[in-house]
RNA sequence: GGUCCUGUGGCCGAGUGGCUAGGCAGAGCUCUGCAAAAGCUCGUACAGCGGUUCGAAUCCGCUCGGGACCUCCA
């Protein structure tokens, strides 16, 4: 709210000021995943995304629900009516309940997420629990004149849809016609008066496991119904955002906007956001191409496409450094890169985080504080301080440009080097003035842990670890170098390191 | 085939009609028991060819390369 933030609207095709339709609420509502399969990285990157739009328009002052379903109903693996339902399939292979396979995969994608330090959504709502409002639904449609029966399937009618004036295509820019020649199915094959028309409602053949009791028989409800189902249900007819993954556009999103305007009378979003692709080698992640690999397996580096393990957050960093709208290749070299980066900006959250702020004069006399230095007179350093703002709105400016997350990033690691020089005692903090310091350290921890959602991780004892750098003074007071090293080489176990300045001697996250 | 996106230095990745993105890797200096870290300095860019312009990597056209969607997919 107290931000221009501006976010590029996939229906128009340009970036726009954001305006909720009642601020300062935001309705939000985003896509989640079929839990029949774990999922993979590149899932992840979409979720990352709005949970990154989620702390930001969180932090800008609005209060934002955020609905983010689960679609634990089956749908066909292929177009036809011979398609298997992709859960019910995973049901008969394991030989469990389709709600086991519903279960097993919900607490995977749950922990997936907490690992990679997600906000939970406001509301998590799924595709069975919500049957009733979808059988509703397609009974409307019908009686709207926008659906029809055809075999104990009801189907959305696209021409019928135009015909009062609207525009099924809008989204992707799609024209029918061109769809209409490309289409694969056979005439006189379907039950679709259209070919392009799509199932809101899918007669079940009595093998499918999962299936309801209906007015045209026992069937189960189309995929893209029940986006449109919840998304009225908990947001309105009408609400602000809606996002996905850039694959989703077609047909997924087109349908929402068909379903929700004939239903709803109204178009029912009014920012779209898409997030791209993150490629292997240039290509496309996904299970069916083979080069998907599990965040679980990226965290344990057992994967032939992973040199070595990265962590949750790094991988969090690692995404966080593109923009969410242009495809992001992985790679082990970028996410070594990434790796050594964001450990450099947990050890300036550590320091900047443990630093208070010292007036001048104690600074001068510089005992009591434990720090031996012997500034004359500390005047402000004004350029310094210009600079420490500046970064600071940069980094407003490019999470308002539609959450231009890799720029933001950019102006973390120019107050890094303040952070970095303040530890060293390159610069003492009252040279920035209690203002310039306060700044400093509010933002940069906000930015980093509340916005990015980046913390440290670390498993080690605190207090351990202070014990063991007393022991290690003590012994180079005394050169007992050999057990110096032998202190070096604890640290080192633990993937630590230890700073020996001097003025300072420290631990920090090795690099 | 149709629709659309894209091509930035060794790697990843921003951005813009003229002003240092940033990170990783590399070189030098300072500091140091040895290291490490940090700070400072430095190098190598905008696929190719035309055009518009005082000026283009940034706009337009063409060529070549890569990709997405059109079928379930984040």
């Amino acid at each position: 709210m107290n931000q221009p933030l501006k976010v590029y609207n996939s229906l128009t095709r340009q970036k726009e000021l954001f305006e909720p339709l009642s601020p300062p609420y935001v309705g939000m509502y985003v896509c989640g995943p079929t839990v029949y399969n774990y999922v993979h990285l590149g899932n992840v990157r979409t979720f990352l995304t709005f949970d990154t739009l989620f702390r930001y328009l969180s932090h800008i002052g609005y209060k934002v629900r955020y609905v983010r379903n689960i679609t634990d109903v089956g749908h066909l693996v292929g177009d036809g009516d011979d398609g298997e339902d992709k859960i019910g399939k995973m049901a008969k292979l394991e030989k469990l309940e389709p709600m086991e396979i519903v279960q097993r995969y919900t607490n995977d994608f749950h922990q997936v997420l907490e690992q990679l330090n997600f906000r939970t959504p406001s509301i998590e709502p799924t595709a069975t629990g919500h049957l009733i409002e979808q059988i509703e639904a397609v009974k409307d449609l019908i009686g709207k004149g926008l659906a029809y029966e055809s075999n104990g399937s009801v189907y959305f009618d696209i021409n019928q849809y135009n015909a009062n004036g609207n525009n099924y295509g809008k989204l992707s820019g799609r024209v029918l016609d061109e769809l209409l020649t490309e289409t694969r199915e056979l005439e006189g094959t379907s039950e679709k008066r259209n070919p392009l028309d799509f199932a809101i409602w899918k007669n079940a053949a009595p093998e499918h496991l999962m299936q309801w009791e209906s007015p045209w028989g026992r069937g189960f409800p189309g995929w893209h119904l029940e986006c449109t189902c919840m998304s009225t249900k908990y947001l309105g007819k009408q609400f602000d955002i809606h996002g996905g993954g850039m694959d989703l556009k077609f047909p997924h999103h087109e349908c929402e906007i068909a379903q929700g305007t004939g239903i709803n009378g109204t178009d029912p979003v009014r920012y779209w956001m898409h997030s791209n692709m993150l490629t292997v080698n240039g290509q496309k992640m996904s299970k069916s191409l083979g080069n998907s690999f599990l965040p679980r397996e990226l965290f344990a580096g057992n994967h032939p496409l992973l040199e070595q393990a990265y962590s949750p957050m790094t991988a969090r960093f690692f995404m966080l450094q593109s923009q969410y709208r242009s495809t992001l290749d992985f790679s082990n070299d970028a996410l070594k890169g990434s790796q050594k980066a964001y450990k450099r900006l947990m050890n300036g959250l550590k320091i900047i985080k443990s630093m208070a702020y010292i007036p001048a004069d104690v600074a001068d006399s510089g005992e009591e504080v434990g720090l031996k230095v012997s500034t004359p007179c500390v005047q402000i350093d004004e350029k310094k301080v210009a600079d420490i703002k500046k970064s600071v709105q940069n980094f407003y400016e490019a999470m308002n440009d539609d959450l231009n997350t890799a720029v933001a990033i950019a102006q973390l690691f120019n107050l890094l080097k303040y952070i970095n020089m303040l530890f060293l005692n390159q610069l003492v903090p009252a040279s920035l003035g209690e203002e310039g310091f306060g700044l400093l350290k509010e933002k940069f921890v906000t930015f980093t842990e509340e916005l990015l959602g980046l913390l440290e991780e670390r498993s080690e004892n605190d207090a351990v670890l202070s014990g063991m750098l007393d022991l290690y003074r003590e012994y180079k007071a005394t050169q007992q170098y050999d057990k110096v090293d032998q202190i070096r080489s604890y640290f080192k176990a633990q993937n630590l390191v230890i700073r020996d300045m001097k003025h300072r001697i420290d631990w920090a996250y090795e690099e």
